[in-house]
DNA sequence: ATGTCGACATGACATAAGTCAAATCGCGGC
DNA sequence: GCCGCGATTTGACTTATGTCATGTCGACAT
């Protein structure tokens, strides 16, 4: 593994806090590994052995049932992900594949585990990790069942322009229909969704987001800081 | 704290694998009280001063935006409650009432914190607790995505069927109103579900439910182990 | 410049689900 | 047993959202 991936690795809120032995001792079975976009990493139902890290691209988690497919997260570099599957050693709730060429480092579940009952910094951050992965969800399923699809769009471009400094103007990171399905709805209503919100605020032209009047955007949002 | 309480509690998964003294330090300022029914015991947005442990009773965890509500849980003994926004010490992101008159122990969140770091078989369990509330979370929130209200009933009815050792008839355990917000839908919505699936096998007067056809519900219900 | 392809938008329509109001049911208290 | 109240059901209707077909746009290769 190339020396700098070490260290954004090692720099991962999870990893921060580990004392150096234990993290080179749960690196020592750790290799990077590129992928190509849209290559399948994880399929839902196999066993969790590996932990991966994203370093570099971006990776989509859905989850599959009777033929189609959902959005479930969407993650951009340096982030853990299935760290609960490896945790309990269980079968993976969700797949994922890469959405851009994208590099992983891949730890040994075993290793993880091992390291957890060895090193009380990394267990104290593991479990801040799964308690963040399980807050973000929990915002997940408030957003769906509280909201309607107007107003998740809503939220939505209220949080990335958050992301982007507070900017009123930015650009959509994903395509639309991936959006859409994050977003739990059909690529046409999130069509439809912009244009209802093109009376109250927001400007629309391809990729490219203007927030014309983000005050009118929030009436619409009601963004609260236990969703968003 | 009664002893058959304190049995209880130490019989709970995530409290078994700990050491005696660790147990007792860190149920020294925990204290259990009684709590009548539609006490509200959580609201969200608080401060996580004390993980919850459900003795007796019953329990919901429910999200509340823009005035209105939906459940995200209904809970039953013996379980424990918010451990994530302990863990973090974060803010609630659900709140929390009694459905029926409960028994709960309170252990203050900085004695789970600190009995995390000592003793590493109470950070496993605990760390498999988080992992299993995540978990639980993202069935729920795939079960919404990819599943229509009588397609929820029906997988609903199979698992309560399951839980009575396969029974083809039984009670439902709550209001119907609550089954349809924990369900994601209205109480007229939940009624409709269920004279459409009168005609598929279903059969229901009051809250006595049987499954007069269980493969022409699993037939609708596409049953899944990693949702249901 | 032109053609091609995929993503996106739009229109017409079907269906699912919510809303509101009015019965009806069913249980606990008298 | 009867009453009263909240829970549930039902009907009529509206609205939200999905579906399918078609049209348009824009990036890109030729």
């Amino acid at each position: 593994m190339r020396d700098d991936e070490r260290q954004e690795i090692r720099g991962l809120e999870i990893f921060a806090n580990m004392a150096e032995p234990s993290f080179d001792a749960m690196m020592q079975a750790a290799y990077a590994q590129e992928f190509p976009a849209q290559l399948q990493l994880v399929r839902q139902g196999g066993r969790a052995d590996f932990l991966h890290v994203l370093v570099e691209g971006t990776v989509e988690l859905f989850a599959e049932w009777n033929g189609h497919d959902t959005t479930m997260a969407i993650l951009r570099p340096v982030t853990s992900f299935i760290l609960a599957a490896c945790m309990r050693d269980a079968h993976y709730l969700m797949s994922a594949r890469t959405l851009q060429p994208s590099r992983i480092v891949l730890i040994p579940a075993v290793d993880i585990r091992e390291t957890f009952r060895r090193d009380p910094d990394f267990a104290v951050d593991a479990a801040n990790e799964l308690a963040s992965a399980y807050r973000s969800m929990v915002r997940h399923a408030k957003s769906l069942k509280l909201r309607n699809s107007r107003e998740r769009l809503a939220a939505y471009l209220l949080r990335l322009s958050a992301e982007n400094g507070g900017a009123a103007g930015f650009m959509l990171p994903h395509e639309k229909r991936l959006l859409a399905s994050h977003l739990g709805m059909t690529p046409e209503s999130l069509s439809r969704a912009f244009r209802a919100l093109s009376d109250h605020g927001v400007h629309i032209q391809g990729m490219r987001v203007t927030l014309t009047d983000p005050d009118q955007v929030r009436d619409i949002a009601v963004p609260d800081p236990l969703i968003d």
